[in-house]
RNA sequence: GAGCCGUUAGCUCAGCAGGUAGAGCACCUGACUUUUAAUCAGGGGGCCGCAGGUUCGAUUCCUGCACGGCUCACCA
């Protein structure tokens, strides 16, 4: 910390008062304090408390000082209540604490009488006042609140102090977590926790992040996904499973993407993605409705109708409709399948087949366009290592997105417990590696052998949650619903 | 990673066809015993993001860099 006398004038200045306060006996760090209300609970109960003793703490937000009397502020975590000091009520030393040696931002404790002004403002009459923390350093204005997204970000607790609205996020965020959890665990989900560092990173197309561990000497990877350990576990016999828990993926940040970000994923062992398209419905409406009370939800001006059932559209359907392509026409054509598709503008690779070529399509012209809603089925087997094929048509796989308001919410299929398919599927994966695609599967020995004891068919179902917790609080960037996005360091002033 | 935009007081923002900067809140001094964006009077506070360049002179024009935002790319 530099010199005092270097400080800024603000900050010298509250640095005085922490000194002023110290020399005359008074403790600016206090402890404990035996808060009885909290002050929305006051103002809600205010028939039951007129006139009653009260003792509430929080901080020092607003003053407005009338000399011989004054008001203040105090925001604690349910709210803000007004205080009121009059000279003779309580004496002059507590007075000129209030007035004099207390700062805006500062947290006290306050014991008084509970009354309404002639303006209709329940407040605390106080009579006593202790200091609980000195706030070293000048709040945010208090009528614009914080609006630098750096700062906001960079020092969220200020953020969270003065603009009311983002604290009404998190709660939200929290509870939306929390009803989940109920909902799984209502329904005979075992919450588990599986690693966050793997010698393997699998489950997902993605670049991991590298770490080392010194003991052993060796890099491990922060996870991508939890995918391969949850099929573990239902190796293991752990038949309804899952995880509510942080993926890490080494790319690019949007507003649509935090380097690390929260995920939820389940099994369902004698499932399928059928009985997973059921369960993502009636979870995301249940979740809806428990949290917001409603099922109509409003994200960036459109209207989202989130109660069951939801459209279902296979993947071949969906880009017919939207672009007129029949797919189904190009089948084992892969030339045919490409030039299809640069006429309606999609760019395409030499060695894409017909199912690469799909999904492109369907990501470039499709996606944009599912507003409401909607699970498209039955992915290629190309971009889909992990679900089992399609009985009847090998190309395509028992698998579903979920889009709403464009995005994509939800990932599911029917898990591939074939540990010789897998094999392949990954052999697969390996060719494109070594082609040069970094977000290509791994081989994973390890999991295979898993397979080979036996898996139990299984549905398996992902919801990136923060995409989720946006959807249903309104949210435009993933930043604003995780507290602490990813920042490039900068210099503390 | 690319393009566009931004960075001025603690905070929210003006301003400058190039002549060494303003407001509101916050802060300091004074007045005020039911105010609430309290009010009134007075005052202090700025490497105008950083580094170069052009110029008699740059916060202003140019270049580079840093950080951020948006869009695109990658992805969930």
């Amino acid at each position: 910390m530099r010199l005092e006398e270097e400080l800024h004038e603000l900050l010298r200045v509250r640095r005085e008062k922490l000194e002023e306060l110290k020399a005359k006996g008074v403790e600016p760090y206090g402890g404990r304090y035996p808060r009885t209300h909290l002050a929305a609970e006051i103002k809600e109960n205010y028939a039951a408390l007129e006139g009653a003793e009260v003792k509430v703490a929080g901080r020092l937000m607003a003053r407005r000082a009338h000399g011989k009397a004054s008001f203040g502020n105090v925001m604690d975590g349910s709210g803000q209540i007004q205080i009121y000091l009059r000279l003779g009520d309580v004496d002059p030393a507590t007075y000129s604490l209030f007035l004099e040696d207390l700062d805006l931002g500062d947290i006290i404790g306050v014991g008084g009488t509970v009354f309404k002004t002639r303006t209709g403002e329940i407040t605390v009459a106080v009579r006593e006042l202790r200091l609980l923390a000195k706030c070293l350093r000048p709040l945010p204005e208090k009528w614009h609140g914080l609006k630098d997204v750096d700062l906001r970000y960079r020092q969220r607790y200020l953020d969270l102090i003065v603009n009311p609205a983002v604290r009404e996020t998190f709660i939200t965020r929290s509870r939306i977590i929390r009803a989940i959890r109920e909902f799984l665990e209502e329904r005979g989900f075992l919450e588990v926790e599986t690693p966050m560092m793997q010698a393997v990173p699998g489950g997902a197309a993605a670049r991991p992040f590298i770490t080392h561990h010194n003991a052993l000497d060796m890099d491990l990877y922060l996870r991508i996904a939890p995918e391969l350990y949850l099929k573990r576990l239902l190796v293991g016999g752990f038949e309804k499973v899952f995880e509510i828990n942080r993926n890490f993926r080494n790319e690019g940040i949007s507003t649509k993407h935090n380097p690390e970000f929260t995920m939820l994923e389940l099994y369902q062992a004698y499932a399928d993605y059928r009985d997973m398209m059921d369960l993502t419905e009636e979870l995301i409406s249940t979740v809806a409705g428990r949290v917001l009370g409603t099922t109509t939800v409003t994200y960036q001006g459109v209207t989202l109708e989130l109660s069951p059932p939801w459209r279902r559209q296979t993947m071949l359907e969906a880009v017919r409709e939207h672009t007129g392509l029949d797919f189904n026409a190009f089948r084992g054509d892969d030339a045919l399948a490409r030039r299809a598709a640069r006429e309606v503008g999609v760019e395409v690779e030499e060695g894409d087949t017909w199912g690469a070529v799909l999904n492109k399509v369907f990501e470039e012209k499709v996606e944009e366009k599912l507003i409401q809603p909607v699970f498209i089925l039955d992915y290629p087997v190309e971009v889909s290592p992990l679900a089992k094929r399609k009985k009847d048509d090998p190309a395509l796989t028992y698998r579903f997105e979920l889009f709403i308001c464009a995005r994509e919410i939800a990932n599911a299929f029917s898990e591939l417990n074939d540990p010789i398919d897998q094999r392949n599927r990954f052999l697969a994966q390996q060719k494109r590696r070594q082609a040069g695609d970094e977000e290509a599967h791994m081989m994973d020995e390890d999991f295979l052998i898993a397979l080979e004891y036996g898996m139990p068919p299984a549905g398996g179902l992902g919801i990136g949650i923060d995409r989720l917790v946006m959807l249903l609080t309104d949210a435009p960037s993933i930043r604003d619903v995780i507290l602490f996005p990813l920042m490039r360091p900068r210099e503390l002033a």
